[in-house]
Order: C-alpha cells, then structure tokens, then sequence
DNA sequence: AACGTTTTTGATAGTCATTCTCATCTGGCT
DNA sequence: AGCCAGATGAGAATGACTATCAAAAACGTT
C-alpha cells in the first residue's frame, strides 16, 4: 500500500523510529477495511512480519493515537476498534444484530455540536458519536 | 426520598425482589445528583446499609438496567457511570480537564439521528453521544 | 406467624482487555 | 562498524467487571 510509505515518512519526520513490526502493523490497518480490534490486528499484522507481539500491537496503537494516526473506538461489548484515520472524520452506526459498522457522516449534526459545546461554555476538543440499530425488512 | 418508594413498587410490579441491600441502592442513586461509578455506589449505599457489597452493587445495577430504571454511561477513561433515568433523555459534555458532566439535551440532533439511521436502512434502537471539550476562559 | 420455594447475597475466584516490567535487541545518527 | 536511546517479546500485573456457591432472606401460601 501506498498509504503505508507516506504514514512512515511522515511518522519518522516526528522523530517516530519505524521498526519491522510498526511497518507491520500500519500495513495490516491500511488493508483493512472493517474496524479491527487489537488482536485481530496481532493476526493480520504477523502476515507481513511474524514476530508482532500482542504488546507491540497495543504500544504501537498508543503511538498511532497519540500522533492522529489512527482512531480509537469503544463500541459497546468487546474491545476497542481501530481504523487509519486519513480518511475524512465520520461517525457509526453498529448492527445490533449482527455487529456490522457502518460509516457515516452528517456535517449539520457536526455542526450542532460545535454550537452546544460553545452555549455551554465550552471549546469542542473531540466527541464521540454511535448509532445502535437494527435493520429494517 | 420519594423516588426510591415509585421505583420500589414499580420494580416489584415486575416481579423483582426489593431487597435491603437494593433499597440502599437505589437511595444511593436517588440522592446522587452527579453520575457515580459502581465504586461509588458501593460507598453511598453503604450509608443505608453497610452490608452492601460490590458484588450486588454490580448485580443490581444490571437488573436495573435491564429494567430501564437507570442509565449506564461508558465516559472515556475509568469505568462506567450511573444515573437514574427518570428524568428526561439527555447527552453528555465531558469537562477533560476537570472531569465534570454537564448534561445537555439537543431534540434537533435527536431528529438527525433518527433520520440518520433511517436513510441507512435501520431502525434507531439507541444511541450514544458525548462532548469533551475545554472550559473557555 | 411459620413454611417452603426461589431468588439474592457476600466473599472470593475468574475473566478479559489492556498495560507494565525487564532483559534483550535494533534503528538510525555518527 | 559502533553506539545507545528507544523498541521489542514474553509473561506478570492491573482494573473493571462477572461467575460460583453455600448461606441468608423475600414473599406467596397456609
């Protein structure tokens, strides 16, 4: 991928020392499509390097978030999941179903939240938005 | 309080066993103005009765839950946060310096919401949205 | 009020996702 | 090629929550 290339230069431009194991893991997140959860990551990272640890996975994780690299989600039930975030921000609706996540986007829902934040005193640092549905027949 | 004597008999209207240990509870919650942890239940039911143990603090919260009668909240670090949810449907602001949970309520994006999930071909079951923001100076 | 069935309880062990520890290894500057 | 701060793997530790189980307590029936 692509993606992974210009995610390593520009990480190792911040001083971010890119290591076997890291390229791994950013490879694993750019071919995937879904959300994946860390140890999901751990299994399709080891395609690329079979070394990755579990603990590898989580630190580089960390790393990741901390840049603005990735995106953390906490859906309800099981773990945190995880996406490349050079994709435009949107939020999720989750299949109570069948757990699918679909993505999606509402720029005037963005901005009511800015509009709250500001009413209530407050500068909108980040929010966090899920849908919880069940398909229509 | 008087809330904790309607939750009571609505509760046992349902078949659910009011014990010692779930009336101090649900005094807990009733008195709680903020959103305690199930840490802090412990500590606050304990005022009505101190053979509350962590065990049933969880155990109840779940029946209760399940029920309807209170609302579990999973803020961004640390563990949930409780509220009875007799009061009208709200959404959260979350203070990230100070930790403080301001509630707001906004029908527009309850709307959005709903037409949201509508477009995406489900049916809205329930949702999830908190602000963390800054306190402008 | 006492009985009997069924649910709840306290104490504690177990689970699960995540983080920490530490001895060893390695990326990237020189 | 050599150095060394930072990264790694393996597994122990953590923290929030859930399960287990024998003893205790609700509550409908007498």
């Amino acid at each position: 991928m692509n993606d992974v290339k210009e995610l390593e230069s520009e990480l190792r431009g911040e001083g971010v020392r890119i290591t076997r194991q890291r390229v791994a893991i950013l490879s694993a997140l750019s071919d995937s499509k879904d959300h994946p959860t860390a140890e999901e990551l751990l299994e399709r990272s080891r395609d690329f390097d079979s070394s990755v640890s579990l603990a590898t996975v989580y630190r580089t994780l960390s790393v990741l978030e901390g840049r603005g690299a990735i995106q953390r989600n906490e859906f309800e039930g099981g773990g945190a999941r995880f996406e490349l975030s050079n994709r435009p921000h949107h939020d999720h609706l989750i299949d109570i179903e069948t757990g699918k996540v679909v993505e999606f986007r509402s720029d005037k829902i963005e901005r009511l939240q800015e509009e709250i934040a500001r009413e209530l005193g407050y500068e909108l640092v980040h929010h966090r938005m899920e849908l919880y549905g069940r398909r229509k027949s």
